[in-house]
DNA sequence: ATTTTATATCACTATATAATAATATATTAA
DNA sequence: TTAATATATTATTATATAGTGATATAAAAT
């Protein structure tokens, strides 16, 4: 009814949404879980995760602007590190939610490229 | 180091991130927002959101492939509600971190096609 | 000053995916 | 059965954005 419409504040919910969509990529979510171990260079970052240096800025810039990590550079090395231990508490509860839905969140392909399962519903 | 390689089971990573993708599209995000004060029919969601029918349908088989959301038939209408109070949860501890980190998610325009800002930092 | 090293930016391409329009399916009522 | 209603599916289009390669900037070392 319309009560649920007054809860449905557009600008709190794109917020929200940009959020999550911090937490939403691969490679964003893969330096996320490695900053949760503390503080790391662009260069560490590359070679633990693998990915490409630009990628990683790209990625971090993204990260940086939301609020999610702050940066501190010392000489030529920036380091970053998550901005609030909440963003550690949010992972957490995903993780245990997900050890119940994980299943069903495994088998969702909808928008995978990776689309090769066979069996049918 | 190469203990953070350890850390980052790359399947993992990706379940997770797909998890979050649930949450990072405004639409599905509002459609779980409604959910969150109990089961709604499609049509009241259509109803609630704004959103056509069509788009509704699709965000929720999104929802329901990654068992976000179960549906449940009742004749003719089909009633769509959280599968789990841990989603809730998540959604309550974003709202704690976001309190905070709101003005660098709200000025994030990195990816927005909004893109009208006149501040240059 | 020049070189080396670390990080950031930019232009571009390819892919993912949100939204739409048209249509199909399913349930109930007449 | 036919019509009406509720929801799902499908094909298509447009946009967002992840990744790459080339280059720029910044700091330190020679």
């Amino acid at each position: 009814m319309d009560t649920d419409k007054l809860l449905l504040d557009e600008q709190a919910i794109q917020i929200k949404a940009k959020l999550f969509r911090g937490f939403a990529d691969p490679s964003r979510l893969m330096l996320i879980e490695v900053l949760r171990n503390g503080k790391r260079s662009v260069g560490e970052l590359v070679e633990i995760t693998g990915l490409s240096q630009p990628n990683v800025s790209n990625h971090l810039r993204c990260l940086a602007d939301c609020n999610l990590v702050k940066k501190e550079r010392d000489g030529r090395y920036i380091y970053y590190s998550l901005s609030d231990p909440r963003i550690t508490m949010i992972l957490q509860k995903s993780e245990q939610l997900l050890s119940e839905v994980a299943k069903g969140v495994y088998n969702c392909t909808r928008y995978d490229s990776t689309n090769d399962l066979e069996n049918n519903e």
